[in-house]
DNA sequence: CATGAATGAGGCTTCATTCAT
DNA sequence: TATGAATGAAGCCTCATTCAT
């Protein structure tokens, strides 16, 4: 039967280099070695390349979503919220780098296409609703709300970025250069 | 003499290909038929692949950097100088879309190394000098200074991206959230 | 003991298979598919794959010889010996396109050596006997034995060509451009 | 510049290997080296391997069309066109096993399609004519025209083959095997 | 006997780079 | 300077075969 963990073995294997060399520098073969496994493996649990690449930044996305759009407690604050989903996403970058810059990288390089995208939608409901919420409460700036949500994110992977680089304990200031930004 | 603009052509057509297609997409080959010259004619101007990507980056972000770390004159409040350093950064980018993508892929890319990055350590004194003053006069709240920078430059990138996909003529309330995110 | 008839399994499935495809461009994997079993279960009945192309043009190749080169009835004169001989090569051919065309492909393929043909020598004890006792007896052309023994060959796989392409019920007529071109 | 022979020394190489080893089992580089260039000049030249098969049977079987089916002199009765043109293809096919080979090969492989055999329709023109025409006056038997150009075919390559293996001198008595079993 | 996951050699193809013209 | 044919290393992927279960 197919081995407990092959799959997670090369997506750990496969996050490893890409992030290192870049995608594209990095040979399915190289993964294999990385893996401990025969260069056909690979095969028996990925179509291709791009089937291990687009799987492998799914299995991410979903990971730090999950983390950060998941359902909050009714007597939560949107103010609250915001920063609990912002708190666990930086927790969750610092502590995986890897799949921070992977991420990252996938995300506006040709391999991320709409379809892809389009896989996590249910994701970000929760958010939309916040940020919907939030603006017609006027605790938020009246802003498109994509355009909000984008801002959020965006904060997100550069406060990572520089905590990741800087080893900071900092947290609660970089969050409120959000808030203030979008705050009504 | 090197022929005169054939450079530029080089650039033209790397610069269209490696963001529509990735730069590892984007063969040698494929340049020099978009540039409408001979495969070789590319290793005249350049050393190899890697030196034309670097020369084009740097080109890039020496034109960005040009115009958004210009010497403000001396009448200029802090914050208008933010804006008006800010506003042409957006102009620029909404205006150089292919430029902008590049540049963004770039940075995160294994070509994008320390080496090359410090080559703009020049252009950044500005910017720099602008924040630290700003911490200073208590104008910009008490942050590691070099957060303040990324924290600019991300916000930049993710209004650019907004407004290229959205085409909205509006930008200062997008200004204004940067401004009330770091503001003191 | 080996399961009932799991080796004709595999041979439908390769015959099917070698013919649609080719034999390089049908996997083994592909052939315990189609049959219904694991791979590993052709390497029980087979050594491997050139092994199974064998076996499996024996098989044919017997099927074929067996009802064409059946002692004839004592009484039969040799044109009518060499009409049913031919009427029932083409029966089958037509009721075996797959046999038919694989057989075909072989014998020219380089899988089919001269120790396998040598195999057949017992089969063609029959029809050497009618071609030289015709030729002796001035009821066949003066040619080379062999020459003539191609011929019939050549011809009957020609007409089983012909009517499976066009469906016609004819037979005769066709047997008869053979026996004019080699009848004294 | 491309180098004035090498599309042939690809040809001649692949040609050879072809009939020696089976189409599936020459690779590109068994061909480069036989061939004495590098492996990726066969790229230059053809678009695949698939390309390089179909080319060099196209041009393989051109030749030996041009050379049968060319215009007879006005004075030629049927019988000794069919006789000319038979005795052309017999001495070609000869004089060029391997090609006589490959084509063989490469008509009843999965290679050989309804596209590709549908280029030759103008070179059978002439056997057409000559077949209908033969028909009509009653010197060919009233047989199905496509079945006439079968047998004819079939037989020429029977001969071929048998010639190519006895290097016999004969000629005639074969012709008149075929011309016997299709006459009126 | 039967399974099918695992292996890794080998095939097809691409492409950065060179060099003779 | 400019050309583009030629090179061959390296990448992706397939598949015959094995072996632990």
């Amino acid at each position: 039967m197919k081995e407990d963990n092959k799959e997670k073995r090369i997506f750990d294997a496969a996050l490893k280099l890409f992030v290192e060399n870049g995608i594209d520098n990095t040979s399915i073969s190289l993964i294999s070695k990385e893996a401990g496994i025969a260069t056909g493996t690979i095969y028996l649990y990925f179509d291709n390349k791009v089937d291990l690449i687009n799987k492998l930044y799914i299995s991410i996305k979903k990971e730090i979503l999950e983390i950060i759009c998941t359902e909050p407690t009714e007597s939560m604050l949107s103010y609250d919220l915001l920063e609990k989903l912002w708190m666990d996403g930086v927790e969750w970058g610092v502590n995986n780098p890897c799949a921070y810059r992977f991420m990252m990288q996938t995300e506006i390089s040709p391999y991320c296409n709409e379809e892809l995208s389009a896989q996590f939608a249910n994701y970000m409901k929760v958010l939309t609703k916040l940020v919907l919420g939030s603006i017609e409460s006027k605790k938020f700036k009246d802003l498109p709300p994509e355009y909000i949500l984008e801002t959020i994110w965006t904060h997100l992977i550069c406060t990572i970025g520089y905590i990741a680089k800087t080893k900071t304990r900092e947290r609660k200031i970089f969050f409120q250069t959000l808030l203030d930004g979008i705050k009504y």
